[in-house]
DNA sequence: ATAGTAAATACATTATGCATAATAATAGTC
DNA sequence: GACTATTATTATGCATAATGTATTTACTAT
């Protein structure tokens, strides 16, 4: 075997489970570590998933594998052909950009949705979240970002809801701290969102949202496209499908 | 198998008979299966699902089962809670009106990007399935309606089109006929939508297309409500959770 | 009689075995 | 020597068996 992208030596599946014992669902940690893989870079687009291989790696069997391999695929980071298995999708910039601009046209309308519906308590926890929006701990700025977010959200009904979560988990970047200088931008850009919901304006929490998230696409693009991933490690031009 | 010291010449071992049947794939078989039930209200909102006896009525066993499940919990139309089996997630008008809603702004989009690059061949076909959407055949309009707003979204890059299929499959209506009157605010909404692509608008084609599926949406729910799906056949009030 | 606990049962989840499609390897032919 | 056909191997997908957990039921003690 040993087909361009399979594992054998360079193998990407390393990490062995965290400890024996406390077996959640296996099926969600399963989809998990794979996910993680290849929205790291470490499983190339195209590369085929050996299910086995990962079997070994986590130590379960075949059964939770699919169902998590069905997951992956169903949030496209996985294409699932019939007789043939799963293997890592394409993902170029523009999917990237265009994931962002999804994110915010839902995220937009949640917004508009939260300049409505927030309560006074709400708003002031917005501003406690963004006040606090300072340092250079990637750590924390993450999840006072993640913070931020949530609580506009929360104006949102629940399909919406649902759905920014999805587009949350599907995407890489955002596990990693973005390029610098982008905490400064998206501070602007929390303070005009905050400051059109204060005011009360949907279409002006509406814009101000989709701008950042614009915005953060391009800058999670870029900061993907600087680590290389969209370039095939081999041939050194842009990743293309295995075989 | 039959790794050495095997028979070679003189086999007597004929083919097996080639009949036995051949299955697709199992797993959407039976998604589609219980995503029917869902969808028509065969299955109430709250309704355990009971794998065996889907087991027992497709004549597949529990691994393509639970793949179908998994696949559907994904979708929002199960619940999956785990380690008590999934039940048919609660589907309020609200969530109806709030998916529409979505598929508008996210729809919108593509029609922006439509206005923006379908060429003239394209607005041409547009043109050409507009003019036949008359008549009563609920099967053909349906169909009319389905291609009309896929040329539209031939526009959008990869990741939209695939978010608009995902949206598309997960809710209920558009299995069925719409209501009385409907097509005709269908072909208007249509004729303002198309109007903007020619104009090049891709603003006006957005608003058009946003205004299209908010009045789907409602005719949606109306049409679902008429039909008691929003109600618990047993206490005539709305449907809870079963048990 | 009721509450609490323990056994029993039902069922979801995971593991393993097996048949078959897909792919790689090999032999045979032009 | 290159190309095609045949065989062998690998891995996927489905079925069945085993395991563990949640829930119900029965029983005892207060």
């Amino acid at each position: 075997m040993n087909v361009e992208g399979t594992l054998d030596q360079d193998d990407p599946y390393v990490a062995a489970p965290p400890s024996s014992r406390r077996r959640g669902v296996l099926a969600d940690e399963v989809a998990g570590y794979v996910r993680q893989l290849i929205l790291t870079g470490s499983l190339r687009p195209g590369t085929k998933i050996d299910q086995d291989a990962v079997g070994r790696a986590l130590d379960v069997s075949r059964s939770p594998i699919r169902e998590a391999l069905v997951v992956l695929g169903h949030e496209g980071l996985l294409d699932l052909t019939p007789r043939r298995g799963a293997s890592v999708a394409q993902l170029r910039r523009e999917d990237i950009i265009d994931h962002y601009e999804l994110f915010g046209v839902v995220s937009g309308r949640a917004a508009a949705m939260a300049a409505e519906l927030l309560d006074e308590d709400q708003i002031r926890e917005l501003n406690e979240l963004h006040s606090r929006f300072t340092g250079d701990d990637q750590e924390v700025l993450q999840q006072l970002n993640h913070d931020f977010h949530r609580v506009i959200n929360l104006a949102a009904p629940r399909r919406t809801r649902w759905l920014l979560r999805h587009l949350e988990r599907t995407v890489p970047a955002n596990y990693y701290e973005f390029a610098d200088g982008w905490n400064h931008r998206a501070v602007e850009h929390h303070a005009s969102i905050l400051e059109a919901i204060t005011r009360r304006d949907p279409e002006g929490a509406r814009s101000a949202m989709e701008g950042h998230l614009h915005e953060s696409g391009v800058a999670a693009a870029d900061q993907l496209e600087e680590r290389g991933f969209f370039t095939d490690p081999d041939t050194g031009g842009p990743a293309e499908a295995g075989q």
